[in-house]
DNA sequence: AAACGCAACGAAAACCTTTTCGTAAAAGCA
DNA sequence: TGCTTTTACGAAAAGGTTTTCGTTGCGTTT
């Protein structure tokens, strides 16, 4: 591997002078430019993104804050894709991205050790203490769904969601709306739990608590699960608000084994829009969330914070109402 | 931030030693040692990773490379659920994970300049030259569906799971098998294609071409599109093996509309055994992938090529099937 | 008492860039 | 022509570790 002395004998020149014409400094003659980098091209020089962190105290780096909690984390197809976006788009603006291993001595730590330019944290618990003191500490953060204090939060309006979930339900003749609703620590399911009361209220409905059951977490057991609590009320509903569509689909599974047909018997609407809610029979109606736009905001926002650019504190990407197959009609008995 | 050399000042001593303490070097008294630690505890020092790898050459950063193509990218549930195995393994042997962008001056520069200590080649094409510039190069790889010379290679056994499938839609009555294939690039897909074909001459049936058709991509809408191809037969299969779970259920999409039943009217089997295969209806009967394990073992295979260790060519994990409602016995029509 | 081995530690080079500031030559101006 | 400004470049320090090899002092052996 050459290194920058070698091309700097090779060009006849000093190495502060290939270190210029590589960054881009304009006091050198366009001759010696050339030259240079014609000689960079031939032998392939790469620079020491070590050495030259260690010089500029910038790692051209982001780090991910990741924690596999309540089956929220790769796996999980909103925030996978969502994580895609965020990652194409710093990927063009000259980043790399990566990711911030829980173990040992905590998040700040690793975030020091490894010199990231900024942090975005996807995904974690807003209570811990590792994840606090990083979001307390100089290091530029960028959130979604996680709000700490100032730290910039994009994300989607999961208010207006929920509001427009029961809208299209109240719409369709349905009285009786359940909610399955998030685990209480999760600020997502939080907000949508608020949005689905309002979406009551606004309609002249009551908010009825035993029409509301908790998921565990944001997996297709839970919605199984959940469902069948609300199977043994006395009067089941006719209507389903489900906090995401994974759980979604265990929620559908639940139905169809008590011999009911989704969509005629029980009108079910999910969050997220994730690819395969279009082929699970019925098609699922849902809210859709941009995670693409999402993604794209919270790159650039981590970005202009790096540059010491001010920037929103909060920005809500409004969602939007599929419409398909598994809601209908309310159907007397 | 405080460095070695303030610790060194305060210890007394110079930074050689404390070097040495923190790197467990023998040739310290436990007197010193303690107070160095004591003082790098209090302080809460933390050594400059850029430095360190610029003196030792070593990063303990492993490079991802993960081109979204076909649709199989960090949305695809079995590779994230793969890359989340992978990721956890090498955490915990002190290694951190970063994305190798495919931007610009391709992988093999990029992870020069990045110094990553090795690759896991998840998902990408293996006819780009980018990649195999990587690959024929001295950095140390590791992938899975992605073979390549003397590469290690960690997967999954797909002919094996495409007997299994086969064999259990036979032992049901099935005689009219078909197969969605991958796309013919994709080397998961040509094995499960060789399987398909193997099962069927097994059981003394005929392989017929026109009973294999090729998804587009991994996507559900890929599964849909193939599935009514096969509508479009004289005469209509009564079992379909498909290339994955995900392209399954847009078969079963296409299925329902069809106003047929899966299961009864038509037996489906699957391939990965994501979470939602447990919760679509019917439930998905499907070849199961133990990602957990191709995960540790690619992380295992990578850390010790990394120590010139060595190491398997080719590891292949069998696969599992597992039985659920998608498939029935067959029924004459 | 001499010779030796070993434990504990330090000086300094090496790793590769960037950046400041200084210098020399060329260009501009009166 | 004499002066100032600009342009083009280099020397050297700085950034924070690791590692080799040398030095010192002490306890062991004969």
């Amino acid at each position: 591997m050459a290194d920058i002395r070698d091309i700097a004998k090779m060009a006849g020149v000093s190495t502060a002078t290939v270190s210029k014409v590589l960054n881009n400094y304009k006091e050198v003659s366009n001759a010696t430019k050339a030259r240079i980098l014609k000689i960079v091209e031939e032998v392939g020089y790469i620079p020491n993104s070590n050495a030259r962190a260690l010089s500029t105290k910038r790692s051209w780096l982001i780090g991910i804050v990741y924690s596999e909690c309540l089956n929220i984390g790769l796996e999980h197809h909103y925030f996978s894709g969502l994580l895609e976006a965020f990652k194409r788009e710093t990927e063009a603006l000259g980043y790399e991205v990566v990711f911030i291993s829980g173990y040992g001595i905590g998040y700040l730590k690793r975030c020091q050790v490894r010199n990231v330019d900024g942090v975005f944290v996807v995904a974690a618990d807003v209570f811990d203490p590792g994840l606090q003191a990083l979001f307390d500490s100089d290091i530029k953060c960028v959130t979604t769904d996680v709000p700490y204090k100032s730290v910039p939060l994009i994300y989607s309006d999961n208010r207006q969601g929920s509001r427009l979930a029961i809208e299209h339900l109240y719409n369709l003749g349905h009285r009786r709306i359940a909610h399955i609703a998030g685990p209480s620590t999760s600020v997502a399911g939080k907000e949508r739990l608020e949005g689905y009361r309002q979406g009551l209220i606004k309609h002249g409905l009551d908010y009825d608590p035993k029409l509301v059951v908790e998921a565990d977490d944001f997996g297709g057991n839970a919605g199984y699960v959940a469902m069948n609590k609300l199977f043994a009320l006395s009067e089941v509903p006719s209507a389903v608000y489900v906090l995401c569509d994974l759980v979604a689909v265990g929620v559908m599974h639940a139905i169809k084994e008590h011999q009911l047909e989704v969509g005629k018997d029980i009108s079910i609407v999910g969050f997220d829009d994730i690819e395969l809610a279009g082929h699970v029979h019925p098609t699922l109606t849902t809210i859709k969330q941009d995670r693409k736009l999402i993604g794209k905001i919270l790159a650039e926002t981590l970005v202009k914070r790096i540059n010491h650019q001010s920037v929103d504190e909060i920005t809500m990407i409004p969602t939007e109402l599929i419409i398909r197959a598994s809601t209908g009609k309310y159907n007397e008995k």
